[in-house]
DNA sequence: CCCGCAGTTTGATACGTTTCAGTACCGGCA
DNA sequence: TGCCGGTACTGAAACGTATCAAACTGCGGG
């Protein structure tokens, strides 16, 4: 298959590359008569530009990328798609990366991305990142945080207040008369855990008689639910937890299907259960599932927005942080009132 | 900020361009000394390979691209997990894109990652897509089709037997007394559709009494199920289906939860359910669902092995099309017994 | 009749990298 | 001493494109 570029289509179609050139990119420059030659010659030769070389000329590429550390969270996956499509309504191409939750992947994507000179990055991490991409950020390419709070005010990111969801959740669990709550999370060195943590701690603090004990998780996936369920129902029902606040869908959709169909425990009645992020399955699950919303279409809208901001030559002033504010949605599984409404 | 090249970090190090390439790419061919100078050139002024020149140059990427309708279906995120994790162990990244079930955004990014000159793409589409594949095959890029067969014996694919599967989930339903079966799926033009209606009408066909109703929605998401189970639901029981199959998961999983927890109509006594994908929510959902299941992380573990054979010098003989056989899962949603465990 | 101008077209150059064909040096062997 | 083989390094060419300055075309006005 021999390699077609510009040259064996201005060959053929008796011009010269530079007319080529312009055709492609400047249509409008080239006569009607040459326009048609060169077309028919593109299509005979099946002429597909090589963005290598594009590239390499323009000096950036029109493409933006999202790290994700766990694609299949449909959590990140929704962010996926406003990212998309907001992305794609300003000309912008995304090339989305699955981390697979290894920090060892996670930096071989960082790293290939910005030898892509990619425009920007959106990176969603479970690791506390930030100053890993400080390096990369003063080389030129800018990185929104998705998830997680920049530390310094110059990193711009798109989070939400977790401290704030934990201790929403926590309260609510605590209002319903519960006493011995059990946060089930990942590693402590995750940000995003340790806030979640926080603020349900304080929820407790604020309590008479509440205890808090925390279960710890690798993953933080369905399968990890399943397993600390199993741990959990294993104990006597006086030294269980009468409620769980679990740090993100996954793993309460985990618990709460071992916990119903294979334990027998009954949710809420004997185990009240809330999860973090409401994901759309929460709201079909076998007891429909209470949990920390952030508006996650949005979440994506905005990074994207925010890195966009970051590319203009002058950046519109004020904060580079977006922040938004939980809402607790109360379904059956914490024992609340049922059915509320969805926005 | 200066553009730091090859040439920025030969001229700090004092050696020439061709070292320092030679470093990056063999550094057992440089003498210790030189390595540590150059390493520490690199270092100073944080220089990053540029990939469109090391692309152009060599002629080809070490990235593969898997472009999904839908990332938040989990259907196609497990599928992109099992790519992820093929690729990477094969040595290739992988650029995930999300065409978002537009036809034309799925052409914009198979256009887009044949002028990356990726070195093959991994394709699921709802759309007959295969001519328009076929010109980039041509041109000599590999394609893998996935989750539909190739028409061609020529165009690798991983699938299942969607005729089967269809099958299976109608002869589920009759078997357990169901006579008013409505099949909910999407455009028939896409081909799984068409597949999976076909496998309902044979089951119908050999049976007495039995009736097949179709109803249609645009999207096969879940807020399509929910609308859709609000048509059903208006309907007096007389006329009901008696039964429903899901062209897929998320449709059922929006269907279960309308029906149950809005239109409080019972599942699977008044209506009998049974999707098909067999996502993970399925078995935590209100009612757990009945699924038709086929293997999804060795989905895209076979399409990135059947890419790589084709990308080989040689490729192996023997089919090119692995089509997987689908299995019914049975649990409660369609009135069987409860609890099958899980592979 | 010549000049200037706008609209087209051309040819050359640069983008940053890898690699190929050498050059320089060194130690050992005839 | 002269030659050989190997190692470490260098310089230049090439990958395929966009763009810039220059050249060529008609054409209308002075």
């Amino acid at each position: 298959m021999a390699r077609v570029g510009i040259r064996e289509v201005a060959t053929l179609a008796e011009v010269s590359m530079g007319t080529v050139s312009h055709y492609i990119n400047h249509p409008a420059r080239v006569s009607p008569e040459k326009r048609e030659r060169i077309q028919r010659a593109i299509e005979q030769l099946g002429f597909v530009r090589n963005n290598a070389a594009y590239q390499l000329r323009l000096g950036r590429s029109a493409a933006i990328a999202y790290i994700a550390p766990d694609v299949s969270n449909p959590f990140f996956a929704t962010i996926a798609e406003g990212v998309e499509q907001q992305a794609a309504a300003a000309g912008l191409s995304v090339f989305i990366a699955n981390s697979n939750r290894s920090r060892q992947r996670e930096d071989a994507y960082l790293e290939m991305f910005e030898a892509h000179r990619v425009q920007g990055m959106l990176v969603a991490s479970h690791d506390p990142i930030e100053e890993r991409l400080e390096s990369i950020r003063q080389r030129g390419t800018p990185i929104v945080l998705v998830g997680q709070r920049g530390a310094s005010p110059d990193q711009p990111s798109v989070s939400i207040d977790d401290v704030r969801g934990g201790y929403l959740a926590a309260k609510h669990l605590i209002e319903h008369g519960r006493k011995r709550i059990a946060f089930v999370g990942g590693p402590l060195g995750i940000r995003q855990v340790a806030d979640r943590l926080e603020g349900a701690s304080n929820a407790i603090r604020e309590a008479d008689d509440v205890t808090l004990e925390v279960l710890n998780v690798p993953d933080r996936t369905i399968v990890d639910g399943r397993d600390i369920a199993r741990v959990i129902a294993r104990r006597s029902p006086e030294t269980r937890p009468d409620a769980i606040f679990a740090v993100n869908d996954l793993l309460a959709l985990g618990i709460l299907q071992t916990l119903v169909n294979e334990q027998s425990i009954e949710v809420p009645r004997e185990i009240a259960l809330v999860g973090y992020d409401d994901i759309e399955f929460g709201e079909a699950s076998i007891i429909p599932l209470t949990s920390v919303r952030a508006p996650h279409e949005e979440f994506g809208i905005a990074a994207v927005e925010l890195l966009i901001n970051e590319l203009a030559e002058t950046p519109a002033a004020g904060s580079k942080q977006v922040v938004f504010e939980p809402i607790l949605v109360v379904r059956e599984s914490s024992g609340g009132t049922i059915g509320a409404p969805r926005a």
